[in-house]
DNA sequence: GCATTATGAATGAATCATCATTCATTGTGC
DNA sequence: GCACAATGAATGATGATTCATTCATAATGC
């Protein structure tokens, strides 16, 4: 049973449409289910083909949810870098990274799902994406605090990598609170408030 | 085979014994493979038992990991609120949270990497685990911080929740840091970083 | 004290369900 | 009618859970 009625297209797009439509549907359900109580026939399922065609374009269930993640994560990677530089203050350069992630996975719920809970859901996985694209993405903010704290825009009494950790940190609770909560609410504006605190810290003056 | 010659422990100790060794044995096993990747036949034989007597004290693999959840948590939440109730100053509370939550956890490696890792493996166990100690703890570092709003200690433009948020996230990701880390560094003393820069932020005077 | 029986904790081999993966077969475009 | 894509039923492995059985110890009767 097909999902459509699509047969008359002229192109032979069909081949990679396959292969994402794949990745869409298997996000979905991994976000919905986690990844080990997905079953590779749900995927196959949701995406309107057979079991077997899954293999025709994964070599396997884990092989689906990396592919997940190297996309995304080479997606923002590259878009980040090049947003952040068309800027050359390093205070916008950190409002630009949180919003940018917050906008981001604030607008793909499921993304967001699987970002943040089915990859960390293993030491491993955890520790191949580590290797991966998030100790690059530290690193981005990491280096940038230290730009500021050279141009002294920031204190230079704290550690650079501390501050990234702590500003990662903080995004990333939002968005895992978001993903949590029932209320449903835009995330991409508590970058703002992040920032704030995150640049004045919380002591009255 | 019995694992030692122990026939002669006069005390009948060994009821509640067995329970702990379980959840102990089953902790390391977790924290090394992943919840879905370990065997109970991993945890009963780390534990020196049986694989039918774990089912003796826990009606499902399941149960095994809420079990250890909810006794961690319940102690933490316990101690944490003895700690803070000898405190006034909403400003030593808050850096007392601060200490505590990763001392506790550097503490026992194991159990960080099932809190920080394995529990959030799923959906499922994240909202239970939401419903039930998280939003508590985070309403204790809320209501501190409201507190030193009221006194006059904190800025007042800022919302608490935002804040709670913020130095939640932030402790969480030093956890998970170290625990990713390769280098072994003590994880405690992060707190006076974390806090330098929460309470003033990183904006140069 | 000694033999006899009862208890239930502990065992671990067997059961049973669940899926990931494969592959013989079918369909399709050229 | 070929080359290749797609199918989905069959396969095989895995591993949680069960349960008939063992056995150390305790209770009982003498």
């Amino acid at each position: 049973m097909a999902k459509a009625g699509r047969k008359s297209s002229p192109t032979k797009s069909n081949v990679s449409d396959k292969y994402t439509a794949i990745l869409r549907s298997a996000t979905k359900v991994f976000a919905r289910k986690g990844f080990f109580n997905s079953k590779v026939s749900d995927i196959a399922a949701k995406a309107g083909i057979a079991d077997g065609t899954v293999y025709l374009y994964f070599k396997s269930k884990d092989e689906i949810l990396h592919s997940i993640f190297d996309r995304a994560m080479a997606e923002f990677i590259t878009e980040g870098r090049q947003e952040l530089e068309k800027l050359d203050d390093p205070l916008e350069k950190l409002h630009k990274i949180s919003s940018l992630h917050l906008d981001r996975l604030g607008s793909d719920r499921d993304l967001a799902i699987v970002f943040q809970i089915e990859l960390r859901g293993s030491t491993k996985f955890m520790q191949e994406f580590s290797a991966a694209g998030f100790a690059e993405y530290l690193d981005v903010i990491r280096s940038t605090v230290e730009e500021g704290q050279k141009s002294g825009v920031f204190r230079t009494d704290i550690k650079a990598v501390i501050c990234a950790k702590i500003l990662y940190g903080s995004l990333d609770e939002m968005v895992t609170n978001w993903i949590l909560s029932k209320r449903s609410y835009p995330l991409a504006p508590m970058a703002d408030e992040v920032m704030k605190i995150f640049l004045g810290g919380i002591l009255a003056k």
